[in-house]
DNA sequence: CCAATGCAAGAGCACTGCTCTCGTTTTTGT
DNA sequence: ACAAAAACGAGAGCAGTGCTCTTGCATTGG
């Protein structure tokens, strides 16, 4: 039987964490390029071929943080939606994307990581599908909120788009109507995209204060998928 | 005086070129991780070291690189525009996106490097700023046409953002009203965000028909700026 | 108690970016 | 036209990387 696990199962996922702890500072510190299997070894004090029994590889570790990243910055997002549980539907959305641009400027690294370009050779493994969901999840629950309340503008839905639309609605959140489908995806994608352009340096001289900007850009995402004060 | 450049001189742009081709192929090929000096320097015939004449170092490549794939872009996105020149604003607009997209889907390893994450350390070198302007004085000129034809829809302004767009209006565009001004800027960035999203796998499951979703999201965009058809 | 397994260490392979030196060739100033 | 200067290609070498394989020790489980 045996309860607690044995000592060398204890210190087994302690040694992980350690390591999954090191590589996570040096992935804060230097980025994503810069993190390498030997000075997370030679850091923790063991030699690297001992990091192997943790990790098959160089690229599995950066999964690891990877998914860790997505957790990270669903949980500040949920927490900042928590925070405005009592406000209105557009409060709740700006409140969340501003959380997210907020995590991205104090993460920059992990940002890069998850929202950049893939770093490995490339393709994210399924197992993050999960983590990477919950910041689109939370958006959803808002404009299905909305919709209940009611409140929910109603967006035209050209012909050509229908059958997509449909398809997506299905998937994604059965009960709202398919044209708030697409304009809940896209106002997803579109909200990265103006987190990125500010984290990765394409606003330089071009939008100076950052705040407002992005707090009206968000507004109108919000009023772009039916939200309405 | 001497008018025709030594052969030392012409061989000098020849070489840089071969090296910038081959380098530009392996990026294509493989991705920018897996671009090595040496490896160009071994397809070309010649030994490491003896890159290093043309390019300091490897970032200073991969810059050269950045640059070639900015104007890439720029090009093909002009060429859409200077085809659709007859159509109207929003079709114009929807042109120059679905250009943007395709160029992207056409050359993913290039577009990750010059809007995925910054590759290097980081930090853009100044001198990617001119060909990293071309897409987005594009995008200017179509809302500027609109506006002198006339055709621009007005735009609420919020007090609190006054400052920022007329800052912005200034410098981007003095004849547009400010409120173009920021809509411009958050729908270039917003391009971007579907364009990534889709090209760096988020869609996957999420978006079935890329291409009619990403048509009528630039759609959405155009009307977002004011454009109308 | 003993065999099977888990683990850390070390050596080693193939690769990288980059530096320095050493002849050779081309350009330039006088 | 000739000598000094600059540009160039080749090679060796340094420090670093991811990863594999073998060896010896410690911890398990039957």
């Amino acid at each position: 039987m045996s309860t607690a696990q044995g000592a060398r199962a204890r210190a087994r996922i302690e040694v992980t964490a350690a390591i999954k702890d090191e590589a996570r500072r040096q992935l804060a510190a230097e980025g994503a390029a810069k993190l390498s299997l030997r000075s997370v070894a030679r850091e923790l004090g063991m030699v690297s071929s001992a990091l192997y029994r943790y990790f098959p590889s160089r690229d599995e570790l950066l999964t690891a943080l990877i998914i860790d990243a997505y957790d990270s910055l669903g949980e500040a997002a949920e927490a900042a939606h928590a925070t405005a549980a009592d406000a209105d539907h557009v409060r709740r959305w700006t409140a969340v994307c501003e959380r997210v641009r907020a995590w991205a400027l104090a993460h920059p690294h992990e940002y890069a990581l998850i929202y950049g370009s893939p770093v490995p050779g490339y393709a994210a493994p399924e197992t993050t599908v999960p983590a990477a969901s919950r910041v689109g999840l939370l958006l959803i629950g808002i404009v299905r909120d909305a919709h209940r309340r009611p409140g929910l503008a109603d967006l035209p839905l050209p012909g050509e788009l229908r059958p997509e639309a449909e398809r997506m609605a299905a998937d994604l959140a059965p009960d709202l109507p398919p044209q708030a489908a697409v304009a809940l995806v896209a106002a997803w994608a579109e909200l990265f995209g103006l987190v990125g352009f500010e984290l990765f340096g394409q606003f330089h001289r071009v939008v100076e204060d950052r705040e407002t900007f992005f707090r009206h850009a968000a507004a109108r995402l919000a009023h772009g998928v039916g939200l309405r004060p």
